[in-house]
DNA sequence: CCAAAATTTAAACAATTGTTTAATTTTTTC
DNA sequence: GAAAAAATTAAACAATTGTTTAAATTTTGG
């Protein structure tokens, strides 16, 4: 019955290149067939339409988009070592997927995903445990009493951005890539540093 | 000769309004007509095309983007004044314009309008004086021996991030839209503190 | 090897795209 | 107030859009 079972995966990998680097908007059905080297009706001959493809890409994003996290919080480490892990981890994971953040931001701003998000996603990030330790340092007095909204707006802002205003910084200080990914690394070191010395006391006794 | 000083005013505001929210590709010249409540022709007659409108349409986006910036610079104030006021003035800027921040990063990154960024946006900003004074308090000991160009990272990510990642956060914690609103007052307060602490050494005369 | 199933293709579909044309209406000018 | 200019409209243009149809090819199962 299957005759190859690449072909699938050929046309997915073509949609993903083009959905992320083009948008949903941006792209056209034959662009991805170009891609892949074959016809529009292929694609729907796998994937009933274009929204249809687009949203498994978007769905596979954002599992990876939030996958990067897991891995840190199920870990057994204290809550600073994870903070610290995290940091490394996302700047890492998006040097290699720059174009991840936008691509998930820009889509749900502009609701190319109607389906709020499964909760296929969030459960994972909470078994880990990671709410509960948060809390529990806080009650320990071992970190700030701040929300862990706030400290992950803090840190998001601070590890998707960078990757999402490429253009933006390149062209605002008139740098090449290389400098603005040698600020990349910088930044990098600063946040961590930054956060860090916000949430964790400098005197756990105090 | 002149016969309706606002029709191209009426225009423009449409298209900023449908720009903004849509973006370029998410959008026909006929959602702008519609919009106005004309018709498509009207548009090419003003402005000789759905690119040239949308090029008008940024540059005057780009240039309020960074307009709430040149006010604080040039103001007579302390650099860490000036740094506080500027996080404070962007915030209520960017709450009146949410989608400004992801209308200006998206573009960019998609390489919708190709012309680099023309200078008439960054001299104001460079005259303002703020660059030496940041080298100055640099030589001072006043700050930390950071480059601006990190700092700015520092405070575009802060400050523009949370505007952009409106449906992710509140999907990612299932929150409303006024405890969202909430969030980001105390996102504020908290970068204003992190980023003045960071880079103001606590005590000048060390 | 042969029929059936699965895969791939080319072509066509109606709808929508940005743009232009030409006619009509409104305003300006003298 | 009449001629000229400017503004607005409806209609049409070719090109592109996402999707479907039906035929051709390849693979599978007996």
């Amino acid at each position: 019955m299957k005759r190859d079972q690449s072909t699938e995966e050929k046309i997915k990998a073509a949609a993903k290149k083009v959905f992320m680097t083009k948008g949903f908007d941006g792209c056209s059905v034959r662009d991805i067939a170009k891609e892949v080297g074959s016809n529009v009706a292929l694609l729907n001959y796998y994937f009933r339409s274009k929204e249809k493809l687009f949203e498994l890409i978007f769905e596979g994003a954002m599992s990876d988009f939030l996958q990067s996290m897991i891995a840190v919080f199920s870990s057994d480490l204290t809550l600073k070592e994870k903070v610290e892990q995290l940091i490394d981890k996302e700047f890492s994971f998006f040097m290699e997927h720059p174009e991840l953040p936008m691509f998930i931001l820009q889509s749900l701003h502009q609701n190319k995903t109607n389906a709020p998000m499964p909760s296929q996603f969030l459960e994972p990030i909470a078994n880990t445990g990671i709410f509960e330790q948060f809390e529990q340092a806080k009650a320990n007095g071992e970190i700030r009493d701040v929300s862990i909204r706030n400290v992950t707006m803090l840190l998001m802002s601070n590890v998707h951005y960078p990757f999402m205003s490429k253009n933006l910084t390149k062209q605002f200080h008139g740098i090449s890539t290389e400098i603005f990914e040698e600020d990349l690394k910088k930044h990098k070191e600063i946040v961590k540093e930054l956060i860090t010395n916000y949430l964790f006391k400098s005197n756990p006794k105090a």
